[in-house]
DNA sequence: TAGATTGTTAATCGATTAACAATC
DNA sequence: TAGATTGTTAATCGATTAACAATC
């Protein structure tokens, strides 16, 4: 019995929005800031004030102080909560290449509330070895790991022509959410949350800023 | 004099869905299919079928044929025309620990239309080596290569703690977008793109996309 | 106190969806 | 031809912004 209609919803742009209210105020409090104006946030990140009111109160129930604006360690609190970044899961990840065991080895995934506890590839000469202190399996024994574990997570970063295979393969053992490295359309069944990573996608999206920035005339 | 004015606004939302559509259309044509419709498409992404009209009108000029649909093949090229995977930009990168050597020698980038040259590193032991036949250099030496090679985009992977220093090396030298994957708020001049790569954000995203799942009662 | 800032209500703006004629 | 599908115009929906009273 989640909380689940009593919450207000939360559009994905302003959930978008939140992570980088997150590292702003964390640059804050390096600089010692204790308050921050809505005000202040906007500018700083070329947004509308109100906006960043609203998004505030619409993760977290810190209030802020006139003449003052927020505390900005309540803030980073309520949006780290929020975010999810104190709960703990564990996760799998399938496709131990160079990607795969880049994220095996980033340290900072712990801070974010994820545990990569295994790493499973196609390859026998990977199977009973680690890294990074993670053990490596075989891709065979992917299910019954994830079974007995009951790892709700599955990181996908196999070549794009396997994807869709280990996506089956995590899905029957039971995985709930998918955060997929291959550059491929995945069909998944419903009640699987998906989160795909673009590469090609994020560099688009960056040389079309610098197009329209250099299309855009002066005046 | 770029075209500017005359090409339609398109929304960062529905810039956002692009992507997306190339990596269906892709799936539909390794399947051997010549024509899909936007009926179809707009089923298997679960999104509207008006929406998937407009987006392909907004960005291509290939029209679909009644009772037939989109020629797969034509979409496809319009789409990675107007993605930019065509043209070739080169790009420096700051930072080769791990994550600044995966993508160093990922080889998928040329496909996308950028090519990393060089990379830059604060170590001293690192200047001189190459990784995947990439010359590495001293940080110290990044602002005349990008001068002298004219190089417009920089991807930042150095630790958080570092990556404002090295934005500011890289706009200072003539960089003119940047791709970050460092977890902080950079402040850059005006006219300078700027992409967010915040593995936080994407993975904080998919849990609350799991939580949403698992929140809602299926009735 | 005077004034900056919050939080909310109302107005605007833009994006999504519905309706439908045109087309092959 | 009949019918599926496109492409466009109009209606709806939701998100962003403007206005402003409340507050410290």
């Amino acid at each position: 019995m989640a909380n689940t209609k009593n919450e207000p919803h939360i559009s994905q742009a302003a959930l978008a929005r939140i992570p980088r209210y997150l590292l702003y105020l964390h640059k804050k409090r390096d600089q010692g800031e204790r308050y921050v104006s809505s005000t202040e946030i906007s500018q700083d990140l070329n947004r509308n004030p109100v906006q960043v009111r609203k998004d505030l109160a619409l993760i977290s129930k810190v209030s802020g102080k006139p003449k003052l604006g927020f505390d900005v360690g309540e803030l980073i609190d309520a949006i780290e909560g929020f975010l999810g970044y104190r709960r703990q899961s564990e996760a799998v990840i399938a496709g131990v290449g160079q990607l795969g065991k880049t994220l095996l080895s980033y340290p900072g995934f712990s801070d974010y509330g994820l545990k990569i506890t295994a790493g499973f590839d196609l390859n026998p000469k990977l199977a009973g070895t680690t890294h990074n202190g993670k053990p490596i399996y075989d891709i065979a024994d992917l299910s019954d790991y994830v079974k007995q574990h009951k790892t709700v997570f599955g990181v996908i970063t196999v070549p794009a022509a396997a994807a869709q295979t280990v996506a089956d393969l995590m899905t029957g053992a039971g995985i709930r959410a998918i955060w997929n490295f291959a550059p491929v359309h995945l069909s998944l069944p419903d009640g699987v949350a998906l989160k795909n990573e673009n590469m090609a996608a994020s560099l688009a999206m960056l040389s079309l800023r610098l197009r329209a920035l250099e299309g855009d005339d002066p005046q």
